[in-house]
DNA sequence: ATGAAAGCGCTAACAC
DNA sequence: GTGTTAGCGCTTTCAT
């Protein structure tokens, strides 16, 4: 395999003119440049990633820390990966994958041994123990989810709070005044989940601002426990002719229960979910949803770590907009 | 960040007695090994990647190669990715993840900067322009799917003509004779798909073995799709009693679709599916199923391609035995 | 606008 | 069983 030797020979200068060339970082006669492109081409010659690394202390290769595992929202979390590479390449990074179980170690090992330039840590939690290895690290890290203290930290998520009050907005708007709530399971707000209870204050301040009246019920990843949330919340207000469901694995079941109660969805009670836009329409009905913006948070994620990069640039906290599609279960019975 | 000659002279030894107290490439007294360790211990000393990679020519990196848009198999992706990143892991390697998209360029350019030790590449068409690239590198690479032409590469996948019989075999012994086969969109046949057609293969061989009248009918993945499939082996055998599907896509309709036939499943007709296991157990009906085995492919996919590192070995295709596994809908009607 | 030369931090042949 | 030393292929000062 050609070396920069091999190609400074060719195009009749030295190695560290074709670095320059190849870098930018200094200004060359046009001649040389051809002369240097042109060897570079006929040779197909590609710098040593590894010699490069040692000589520049830049990898360009950033780490992404995945939960592989995760049962649930696997093609969430996969387009989010598909966005950060797609994004990382087009700044000449590559990704590694790293995964959540390899925990604090993994991290300390590819910061340390300088595999990677950047980290991104997706599914971070309140609070995590990933957090404060990532401080003590000279690596730029951004997080996916806003921890309770992001000090230090870079981070991206959806504006959960927005997102609250959004979907309250618009069902009031149809003019919906008694709404339901229906959460994600109780140890979710037990263990202190940021996006969920930013989520929580969005709904309540629109609910106050709106004049709408809210109930609010955890809510078990189950058919049974479904059952529990909407007879709790019926319970409370007998009248309600809405529900917002931030517990997405709970729609497959959501047309059913409600039938048991003699609701139907959407003429008696319309539905505003908090979820992918895939899992807003495969269920039979198509749910108005407020997304969970995958794309757009890898591609933010990447943006963030590399304007990190030459550790010029301070932590920030980038909440995205959240954008609501209106479906089938938020008719509008005005115009009926 | 402290380096070898750190720790080396921390220890009271040379740098490169360091190096072989990690690299276990020379015998080291016990003293030396525990100073050495000692000292590695308290400064925290991890080896730097690139200067590894630059002197030993091995990045300890594998390049796996994903079809990260696909909207079909996300949660059989993941879970080869993830099969892929443990095992790597236990071999000491971390992955660096390539979209399909890359194509032929992206192997290249990995290869040629010698970023990665060896590739992994997935979902590969029967006749896949990466071969020709992938033969020329002097990367290791192991194929998931076996095209047409392995030669040289290679390559592991299911055993689809095992596949076929096994489901047939087991339709034949609770009894079924006239079967028919739910295969995938035509296109998929039309353009040579290599899994596709062994299944076909052995389908047609336990058939015969089996005194079975075998029926075969592409499928579209539609819900008419499936209706005119549905007709089309009724009308060749109106006393059909079993159904293998291969177009995954369509068992959540099937059902639905047999019933406008006035067959109930499984009690009129069996079914055997051949899809991942958690496709076969999400649809109110537990459907009896050959697995995709993500998780050992991904497995095996490392062990073939760190086998080959030190060019040693040659190629292989390694075939896995399917693995039937009887739910709900092949019934034993001789027990009832 | 270009070259020469000094590393970057490690591995592995060579020496003993 | 251990040390010495010569690179690995690049980037980046320093020089001109």
């Amino acid at each position: 395999m050609a070396n920069i030797a091999d190609v400074a020979k060719a195009a009749g200068v030295s190695a560290s003119t074709v670095s320059y060339v190849l870098s930018g970082k200094r200004t060359i006669s046009k001649e040389t440049a051809d002369r240097v492109h042109r060897a570079i081409r006929e040779m197909d010659y590609r710098p040593n990633a590894g010699a490069r690394a040692l000589a520049s202390a830049r990898t360009n290769i950033i780490g992404l820390v995945v939960p592989l595992r995760a049962g649930q929202n696997v093609p969430v979390v996969m387009e989010f990966v598909a966005a950060v590479v797609t994004r990382a390449r087009s700044h000449d990074h590559d990704v590694l994958l790293l995964t959540q179980d390899e925990g604090v170690d993994g991290l300390r090992r590819v910061a340390a041994s300088a595999l990677v330039d950047a980290l991104i840590v997706m599914d971070v939690q309140a609070k995590d123990p990933r957090l404060t290895a990532l401080r003590s690290l000279d690596t730029p890290a951004v997080l996916i989810g806003v921890p309770e203290r992001s000090t230090g930290l870079s981070a991206v998520d959806l504006d959960f709070a927005a997102a609250g009050s959004r979907a309250i907005e618009h069902l009031a708007e149809l003019g919906h005044r008694r709404i339901g709530f229906i959460g994600q399971p109780p140890k979710v707000y037990e263990r202190g989940t940021g996006y969920a209870e930013r989520l929580l204050t969005g709904l309540h301040t629109a609910a106050a601002e709106h004049d709408v009246t809210l109930s609010v019920a955890p809510c078990e990843s189950s058919m049974a426990g479904l059952r529990a949330s909407v007879t709790q919340l019926l319970d409370e207000q007998p009248g309600l002719t809405a529900l917002i469901v931030h517990n997405e694995s709970v729609l497959p079941a959501l047309r059913e229960v409600l039938l048991e109660r003699e609701r139907r969805l959407p003429d008696d009670v319309a539905v505003v979910a908090i979820c992918p836009d895939d899992m807003a329409s495969s269920h039979g009905i198509d749910y108005t949803n407020i997304a969970i913006p995958a794309d757009e948070l890898g591609t933010a994620a990447v943006d963030m770590v590399m304007s990190r990069l030459p550790g010029k640039n301070s932590a920030e906290t980038r909440l995205l907009a959240p954008d609501l599609t209106v479906r089938d279960t938020t008719p509008d019975l005005k115009a009926r």
